[in-house]
This record gives structure tokens, sequence and C-alpha cells, in this order.
DNA sequence: CATGAATGAGACTTCATTCAT
DNA sequence: CATGAATGAAGTCTCATTCAT
């Protein structure tokens, strides 16, 4: 009895799924250019030639995983943007997201940096990465503004404070991939102080 | 007549120090494994044969660049340490030397925190970045911990603060590598907010 | 379905045994050194990348090689020595064999003085094939010993016979390859002339 | 007060001389790929630009040597062939004399003999090598069958009777080489027993 | 769908050779 | 005459990618 079209699809769909999987936890510990295309499918556990059955080559592995990256990362602060409450309660819980999203799968985000500081990384989406981040700080500068004209943050200049927080978060995200699981879990009443009047 | 041997040892010595400065450059923007000898050679502006005259291999050169980013990245806490005043001071102190030396030498740092964090960095170096990352988190609680005690500093649990400061710190040096020159200049006492009480 | 399992490992099996007795042919003729690693791979009609596949590197494509060759140098003075018959009658048979030896496969006899001589074969290696010769020296001389405590063979030194027999051997086996099939057979009779009383 | 013209000649004509001599030590224990020209610099103790100022390059101090061991070689048999006496008395006399050179001077033998069998030896040497050891090899057979003739050497094919002595010659100089000193001096009555009727 | 044998571009590294001093 | 800094061709080796089964 031939297999199901249907199975087939499951099949592609599932392998996919858990090649990327397997891929970004590799990439997040050795860097695009250090993980071979066989440490991927080590950590997969197939052969590597299965992974060209589902990915035309690294590079396409890298975008997919990239794409589903961004979307995480932006998710988060539409969340929160949209939310309603005061500024002060929007950047709050923008905060508490992040610290999350960043003890949960730091292996995306760190992913995600590298693609935005590494020259390698194919300018296509060194220019996606960084037009998401320009986004980011720009939602995040103007929901500090918004703040401070409520007299709900300091008023200090708002690019040193976006600057601040997102370094914040791509550090931690680094930190937590390198040590998974062993970090303190971040108090955001702490984080907020950054902005207290 | 040969030249003489100091001259020669003058060209030595200062060929070494240009390279590992145009290394060091490179290195930050692509990372170890992305940075062909011929790009070091490329920014050093020398033939590729010369800089193997200097330098064993890649690695070598990564080695002596560590080095001196250890030295560095010590000194400023060493100096705050032993800074008199309160412990208040001594992070104030900390931290502003810190945020200077970033703005200053983003290079040395990011190249630190890539062999900090890389598997593929040799297990070598990833150790002795790591080690002295220990000294620094603990040098830093010891000095929270003073201030807890002086009621100069937050009654928050010492290893999140230092995760935080650490983190912020990471994630700045790398986005000055990136945009050099055009970044904010951050103020201290914004970061120290982190630590009032 | 994938190739099956016992297919790919009679491929492997059988490529490696054809890596190696090409390779031995053009060690043979040029020396380790001067032997590419392309050179190889077009004796035997392959890529190099397909050596690299089968073989680490060259080192481990010699090593191969000379486990090989000691194995067959070896055997000849083993089946002459455990053979019934007077000293004289054992003396006869090694030599014969060892002539045709070296009709028949110089190359390997050449590769194997290469390693004992050459002062950048891998220390291992070099070693390896030293102490082997020691046993083929050791184990001629004794039958000689023996030979001439029964009168068989000339009372002349035994280090001085060996000497000279393993010298010949040598010597024969690098003219053998050198202008393989154009050389005379040797008459083991000549040879043994040296040893007549 | 300037160097005289005759003072710079005779340093000229000893620092080639000195060169040479080391040279040929380094590619007998080495063969011709494998030495540097850092290390014929290093066994004469000199630096290897100064090996520039003598040689044009790493071939040309290979002629240079090749041309004086191709004359040491020949020069012996000539000596015995014209001697006066028996036809076994000038095999005797060639065969001492030659076991005596290859006491003393074997490097000069094994360097020949590599440039002999090694493929890669320019064209141009192999053949000025190939054809000398032609010479000899005539010269020698001739001897032989003059002796046979005389009925003082055995009345075996004397091809075989030349190659077995060349073979052995080879051999030995190999062997000289490795262990300088530790070989046991051989009695040219042994060998002559190879042509004994 | 799945495997791993096979290929070759490109990076690392060595070393003969040139040249300024 | 003598030195060693500087260069780049050529070889070793890695690994992304193709393809037969």
């Amino acid at each position: 009895m031939p297999r199901t079209e249907e199975m087939n699809l499951r099949i592609r769909e599932e392998q996919k799924k858990h090649i990327v999987k397997s891929a970004v936890r590799v990439l997040a510990r050795k860097g695009f250019q250090s993980t071979k295309m066989a440490d991927i499918a080590a950590e997969a556990d197939v052969s590597y030639g299965l992974v060209y059955h589902y990915f035309s080559n690294k590079e396409q592995i890298l975008s997919e995983l990239l794409e589903e990256a961004l979307e995480k990362g932006y998710q988060n602060l539409q969340r929160a943007l949209e939310a309603p409450g005061t500024p002060w309660d929007r950047l709050q819980m923008f905060i508490t997201g992040a610290l999350q999203s960043f003890q949960e799968h730091p292996e995306f985000f760190v992913v995600l940096y590298q693609a935005l500081h590494d020259e390698e990384t194919h300018k296509k989406w060194r220019e996606r990465a960084q037009s998401k981040r320009c986004l980011v700080m720009d939602a995040t500068r103007c929901l500090i503004i918004e703040g401070q004209a409520a007299g709900q943050i300091a008023q200090d200049d708002p690019d040193q404070l976006v600057l601040i927080l997102l370094s914040f978060f791509h550090g931690l995200s680094c930190a937590a991939m390198v040590r998974e699981g062993k970090l303190p879990v971040i108090d955001a009443r702490i984080v907020l102080r950054l902005f207290k009047p």
C-alpha cells in the first residue's frame, strides 16, 4: 500500500519544522559560517542528503528561520503597543513579554542578532533585520515619548533609553543561550527603574 | 651591510602591532570563521604571506588579541574597585569607565564576547574568557552587596543586577561596533537608576 | 529508497583499496613529499575530494599503506624461517622468496625503504619500520649463525653478511621500480654464493 | 681598509664550498623536495639570503652537488679500470674503492641515487645521472666479461652480476647514511665471492 | 522519501624567491 | 658581503552541493 498524498505532505511539513528547530539550536551556538550542513543534519538526526530535500541550500534554512524569528520578535511589541492602559503599563507589558521570550527561546534571538551584526549575512537579510530593528526602536521611542508626556517616564534622551533597553535585551539573550537554564529570572521591576522619573 | 639588529626588531614589533590592530577590526565585523586571512592582510595592507611571517596561524592572531582584550576589560574594573569612596561612588566609576571603553574600542569587546559565546573558539580561549568573566561578575556582585549593606543600592537579588548590567554592556558594545559614531553617548546616571534604592 | 547498507560498505571497501593501490604506485615513483594529493587522485582516477572522503589526510594514506607493506615484507621471512630443512635450505627459500617479491611488488618495498630512511616520515612510522627491520635483521642473523654452526655457511662476520644481503635487497627493489620489467631476473644461486663457505 | 679583491674571492670560494657541503648532508637526510632553503641555510649556519648570493636557486645547488657526486662516483671506477693487473684484480680494486667511498661519503651517493630514481628531479639531471650509471654498468659488465673469458669470474649472466653489485652499492650507501658510523665495515672478500667461479 | 558517495570551489598554510638596507 | 622582511604561487584540506540508487 503506497503512502497517501496526505501522509507525504504531513511528513514533509513535520520534517521541515524539525530541521529548522534543530538548525536554530546549532546556528545559535556556532554562528552561520561555522555551522556545517553536517552539523545541522546531525542535530536533526537525519542524513545531510535529506536536508537538501527540504531546503535548497544553507542560506535557505537561515531565511526561513529568520522569517520566523522576526515574526516572534515583533509580535510581542505589537501586543504591548496595542494593549489598553497607560504608556507605563504598556512599557511594562513589553519588557515583561520580552524577558519571557528570551528565557524561552533565546536561540531565535541570538540568530537574529547574529544576522543583524554579522557583515557576512546576506545583505537582503541584514537589511530586513535592520529595518525590523528600526521599527522596534521607533515604536519603543514613541512609547517612551508618550510616557514622558504623561509624566510617567523620566525626562531623559529617548534615544538613550531605547538603546539601553535594546542593548540589554541583546546581551541577555546571548547570556541565556550560553547558560541555558542556569540564569536568574529577571524581575521586570528592576529594569523598569531605568525609566522611573 | 645588513640591517641593524635593532631596526629589524623595531620593524617586527610595529608590524605585529599593526596587523593585530587591523585584525581586531575585521574580526569584530565578521567573526572569526568568516574572517579570511586575506581579509586581515587586506585590512593591514600587507600580503597574506607577511601575516604568516609574524603569526603562525589564524588562531595565533586571535590569541594575542584576546590577551590584550582581557587585559583592557579587566583594568577598568580594577581601577574602580580600588578607588576610594563609597560603594556607590565606585559603582558609578565602574559604569562610567565601561561606557567610555565601549565607545572608544568596541572592537575589542565584541571579539571578546564572540570568543566567550562562540562554541568554535578554541576551548582554551573560551575558558580563559569565561573565567575572566566570572571574575568580573564576582567583583561586581561584591560591590553591589557592599552597596546594599550601606543602604546605597536597592535590595534586589544581586545576581539579577549583575546580569542586567553586564548584558547591557555586551549589547552596547555590539551596537557601538555596528553603528560606530552614530550612537548617542549614554549618560551613566540613567544606568545607575537600575541600582537606586 | 537509499542504497543498502551492504552496498555502501562494499563501495567504501573497494574504493579505499583502489586508492591505496594507486597511491603506492605514485608514492614509489615520486616519494612522499613530492606526491601531491592531486597525483594520487589522478592515478586513481577520482576527484581529490573523494580521497579525503576516505582518508583524513596524506599521512593516513601512507599509514595504511605501510601497514600493508610491513606485513608483506615480514610474511616471506616468517615462511622461510618456519620451513623444514637445513639452515641453508631456509636461507635459500628466504632469498628466493624475497627476489620474487621485489620483482612483483617493488612499489611496496620502495615506499617502505623511503619511510625507513627519510627523516621527514612521521616518527611513529619511521620507528615502526625500523623496528620491523631490526626484527628482519635479527632473524636473518640467527639463521646465518645456525648455518655457520652447521658448517653450511661461511665463517664471516654475520653482521656483515646480513648487511650485504639486505642492502642488496634495498637496491634491487629500487632498481626494479625504475625499470619495471626491463630487469634481468636474478638467479638466487648467484646471491647464495655470498654465503658459501 | 677595504677588503682586497683577492680576499673577497677566497671568501666566495669557501662559502660556496661550505654551503654545498652542508646542503649535501641535509639533502641526503630529507630528500630534495623536503629540504627547505632554510634547512640548508641553517645547516650551513648562514642566513638564507646568503644562499641566494651564491646560488641562483635550489636546483642550482643540486646541480653543483650532483656534478661533484658524479665525478666522485666515476673516478673510482676509472682508476680501477685503468689499473694494471688481471680483471679479477681490477674488480677487487673497484669493489674495495667503492666500499670505502660509501663509508666515507655516503651523502653524495644517496643524493645521487635520489636524483636517479626520483621522478621529480629535473629531467636534465635524471638523464645525466642515468647516462653516467649506464657508463658504470657498461664498464663493469666489460670487466666481468673479460674476467669470465680469463676464467677468473663465474660464467653467469653478466647483466645479473652487474645488477647485483650495483644494487648492493645503492642499498649500502643508504644504510651508511642512516646509521653513520654504526655500520660494520664490509670485507670486500665476501662481496667478491659473488663473482667466484 | 532517504542515503551517502562523489565533486570542486575556496580557504588555510608553506616556502622559494626577491629586494631594500 | 650579508640579513631577513616581504611577496605570491602552489599545495593541503574543508565543506557546500549534486546525484545515483
